[in-house]
DNA sequence: TAACAGTAGACAACCTCGTTGTCCTTGTCC
DNA sequence: GGACAAGGACAACGAGGTTGTCTACTGTTA
């Protein structure tokens, strides 16, 4: 087949896309509207123990700043609780509220869906192989997600 | 292994960053500074045809204005001369110059060599099995980007 | 105990890459 | 010719980041 480098690193790309944009539709769908990879991982990194904004920011390689931001976000939409700590009187506490588990729980229902039916067309054992070839490649450091603007998508049309 | 869905997002994620953001470094060490994935993106699709911004726009599914503001940053670093098409008024033709044909080349071997640092890992048959695969579920229409912001990385430290 | 360095958070300014919306010019087709 | 489409330029804006600066609080240290 003598695909090349670069069709390989589309290749992969395309993977992430069409898996995260189909689950931000099916999300959309379930009534979770607008809501970005970079929430789900905010959230996840906040019950994983990130319980301020500039350990959020930490933990998600970004500036503290930006955690703030996408913070605002996630308390506006009452995913995530922000009450000042009486032990500490400078930081929040940040907590994901029972709507925030809502999503999280769909959201991981959704992409488990989404994994099933790539099993399906690949078999079982060859998507577990594709997997831990990634995981080799990738090394074992995937948990940080470290890209800035990684989530940007705006499905727009031009001039309809 | 049973890694779930949002797990697999990730994989397919960081192994398109971990290769483009390599290729990135590498060419700025090969004196193309700032040269970013959707430019060499752009090169390809011009070369393959696209010789004005509105075309240079549909073909990589992004806004005939987007397309303008990309080719203008090629035209200003010199890998994309731009000049009116004297059988259409409207039209200005776009063409990859010398400049740009090398360094497109020079990004093809960088592509290239990551590939080839893959294959020493996984071994060659194995990585193709995996291009296959990802191959078969994305389907064969990986030439779209289709994403716009998926080139974004401003890889930045906080407070140093 | 008083000074001091470090951390948390807020605010403001800015960058990048993308998006609309609008406008003008030029072709094309009836 | 006249309606309409297409190409391109300009301006305004949004999302997601960044830096820089400022204040309030804490914990440590002399």
């Amino acid at each position: 087949m003598a695909r090349s480098g670069a069709d390989l690193a589309l290749l992969l790309l395309s993977g992430f896309r069409s898996l995260v944009d189909a689950a931000m539709a099916e999300l959309a769908d379930r009534g979770y509207d607008d809501f970005r990879p970079t929430h789900e991982f905010a959230l996840r990194a906040i019950i994983a123990g990130a319980d301020s904004a500039s350990d959020l920011g930490r933990r998600t390689a970004v500036s503290k700043q930006a955690a703030a931001k996408t913070i605002a976000v996630l308390v506006q939409r009452g995913y995530v609780s922000s009450e000042p700590d009486p032990a500490d009187a400078r930081r929040k506490r940040l907590e994901v509220t029972p709507l925030g588990l809502d999503v999280l729980r769909e959201g991981e229902a959704v992409f488990e869906e989404l994994r099933a039916r790539w099993e399906r067309r690949l078999g079982v054992a060859e998507l577990a192989r594709l997997e831990a070839d990634l995981a080799t490649l990738v090394g074992d450091d995937v948990v940080r997600v470290d890209a800035p603007g990684w989530a940007a998508h705006h499905p727009t049309e031009e001039a309809p």
